[in-house]
DNA sequence: AGGTCGGCCTGGCAGC
DNA sequence: TGCTGCCAGGCCGACC
């Protein structure tokens, strides 16, 4: 499912080839998708308008057009933006279309229908939208052991959903919450608050590095999630721990371990991240 | 206030 | 084999 580094990936192949071009016409196939704004509405607000960047904050990716309106695109679970696909038929699930200059399309494509596209007008709605449900920006430099410690302190939630809570640090999901634990030797159901200064140093390491390790590997394609181009991303072959249930753990070779924290399939290595008092389980 | 849980949605797969 | 039903999960809103 597209994280950050999914997202990512897909900013970094798209930009280039849609920056400074025209975006001439938007076609809205599913109204679920911009839900409750009407799609003739944001049709009309977004066409012939030229595309100034294509950014990505936390898991959304915005297309910024000239003058100063915005589409924020969130591919949620299953979603994927393809670039040029055949032409003679759209590709499957396709529900919105950003159709560029000389036939250029982007085509967005969801199978469960999660996604969804937010319009706003002006640079400062952008930045409000951020600001209301996005965290520190985990790849920037305001992302420190510091300012980790500082959201932690307090909180008694299992510090994995401490991790997938957006408005804390942006852009960390299932996938790379799972692997962040693992290589800080953190057990997924400690309370975020009850973590040393030295652990959280160790986390906030750890989450940079898997998120780059994701970026580096093209994201990771266990559901639907591909490339602008269909290619698929490879970094489901270097998970440690996430969805290798009963394989062994590559540090010491305790059988990897499924539960659930924060209502999603957690994979731990109990040996390697201790488990908080009490017992096992 | 802050944490937990159900609903949204559909493809895929377990189970019969 | 074919059908049913359950599960995955990011995020939001409802609840405690």
């Amino acid at each position: 499912m597209p994280e950050l580094p999914e997202v990512e990936t897909i900013r970094r192949q798209l930009a280039p080839l849609v920056e400074g071009r025209t975006l001439e016409a938007l076609t809205v196939a599913d109204a679920r998708w911009c839900d409750p704004l009407d799609p003739r509405e944001v049709e009309a607000a977004v066409g012939g308008r030229a595309v100034r960047a294509l950014s990505r904050r936390g898991k959304y990716l915005t297309w910024e057009l000239a003058g100063g309106v915005s589409v924020a695109c969130h591919l949620r679970m299953t979603g994927t933006m393809l670039y040029d696909p055949p032409p003679d038929q759209d590709p499957p699930h396709a529900r919105v279309t950003f159709l560029l200059e000389e036939g250029h399309r982007v085509v967005f494509c969801d199978p469960r229908r999660f996604g969804t596209g937010e319009l706003l007008l002006g640079s400062a709605a952008l930045e409000a939208f951020h600001a209301a449900r996005l965290g520190v920006e985990p790849l920037s430099e305001a992302f420190t052991a510091a300012h980790l410690r500082s959201l932690a302190r307090g909180r008694r939630a299992p510090v994995k959903a401490f991790l997938l809570d957006q408005t804390k640090v942006a852009g960390v999901g299932n996938i790379y919450a799972d692997e962040a634990l693992f290589r800080a030797r953190i057990h997924p159901l400690r309370p975020a608050g009850a973590l040393r200064g030295a652990q959280l140093g160790a986390l906030r390491d750890a989450v940079v590095a898997v998120l780059e390790a994701g970026i580096d590997a093209g994201g990771a394609s266990i559901d639907d999630f591909r490339h602008a181009d269909g290619v698929q991303g490879s970094f489901q072959h270097a998970f440690l721990v996430h969805r290798r249930a009963g394989e062994p753990c590559p540090t010491c070779g305790t059988p990897i371990r499924k539960l659930v924290a924060a209502g999603r399939g957690t994979y731990v290595c109990e040996r390697c991240q201790p488990v908080p008092r009490r017992r096992s389980r």
